[in-house]
DNA sequence: TTACTTTTTGGACATACGTTCAGATATTCA
DNA sequence: TGAATATCTGAACGTATGTCCAAAAAGTAA
């Protein structure tokens, strides 16, 4: 159990996948060397195969901590009217990736550079995430208060919507986050009502 | 005027086009090389500078095509009422995006390989576009057919939903595209009134 | 301090990159 | 046909890449 001597993982570990974050995020995936990213965290590029067998497990490691994480962080209380969930969702899908605007970018466009294996279960993790919106409009529309043609459909639209905040919003313009949240929350219950 | 002897570069320079448009769509700008889009071409790496005097303006000419193609493919009939004309955006949105998928995705993707004049040139047009959508809502509020309490915010949001669909249909699947041009326009419809 | 383990260095490896250019080839004009 | 032009080849350039590894350094336990 654990590390005895000569321990120095438990720091430089998180600092190679934050660096690994930002510059990716930066740069892209290819564009980025092993070498930049051990200039980040201030080593030599060798060191960095103690935290990856390589590159591609680097990357994917990011996307994986990333969908986990949103996995574990979404709640819906199926108790609830299914306005209220949605309204709830909106909310959280909002501000979870508005948190977090490095990992959303990558999570979203490095996707083609992972291998097959390792591209299908990130869209399973994905996929698990759009099925708990799906859930609540299915919900809704059984019980009367929502019309939607295709939950499907309706599912990807949404989401699209909502993380489309992340490509141009940022704090301290001329909106406040909660108030771009509100006005996405509207629109999102029109558009399914 | 115009070219004379040896003249094959009408032949090439759309091939040399067409090819860095799926090798870019498919790998990413960084990891395509001169000499994969020459081998696509079915030429040597050295002559596709007879076409663009490096890769970054091959790069930049794709967008700009498609962002010029475009600008000149949208139309908007001032005299018609809002709803009508945001119903007419929508669906030129959907089928004119899905007509060219990689373009779409190249333009969405790659902005950050362009450098910061390239960048700012195709900002403006994907600027103007958005301010075609704006003016349908601005009018729409103004008659007082539509109710939105930022129509920028609107906007970008209208867009983003619409531009996912590239993310995910695929001609010959369970619903045409007519179908889902029909339940956008109706859930775009529902947000903004 | 000594013995031991973990972590990092620094250099090497084979390979790939964008770009250039002199010379070869293909096409057109007269 | 021969002369002129447009296009392409093939090799070279300097530099950068991901990954590996023996040796050095840094940390911990006794």
């Amino acid at each position: 159990m654990a590390r005895t001597a000569g321990s120095h993982s438990d720091i430089t570990g998180p600092k190679v996948r934050e660096a690994a974050l930002k510059l990716f995020a930066a740069g892209g995936y290819a564009a980025v060397s092993m070498r930049a990213i051990a200039a980040e965290v201030g080593v030599q590029a060798g060191a960095l195969y103690n935290y990856t067998p390589d590159k591609q497990t680097l990357l994917f490691d990011l996307m994986e901590r990333h969908m986990t994480e949103l996995l574990a962080a979404v709640q819906d209380d199926t108790a609830q009217a299914a306005d209220v969930r949605l309204k709830a969702f909106v909310a959280f899908h909002i501000r979870f990736h508005h948190a977090r605007p490095d990992a959303v970018f990558i999570a979203y466009m490095e996707l083609r550079n992972l291998t097959p294996e390792n591209f299908a279960h990130i869209e399973g993790l994905r996929r698990s995430y759009e099925d708990g919106l799906e859930q609540i409009l299915r919900d809704g529309v059984a019980s009367g208060v929502f019309n939607v043609s295709d939950t499907k459909i309706a599912t990807l639209a949404i989401i699209a919507m909502l993380t489309g905040v992340n490509t141009w919003f940022r704090s301290g313009g001329r909106l406040s986050l909660d108030q771009i949240t509100a006005q996405y929350s509207e629109m999102v219950h029109r558009a399914v009502t």
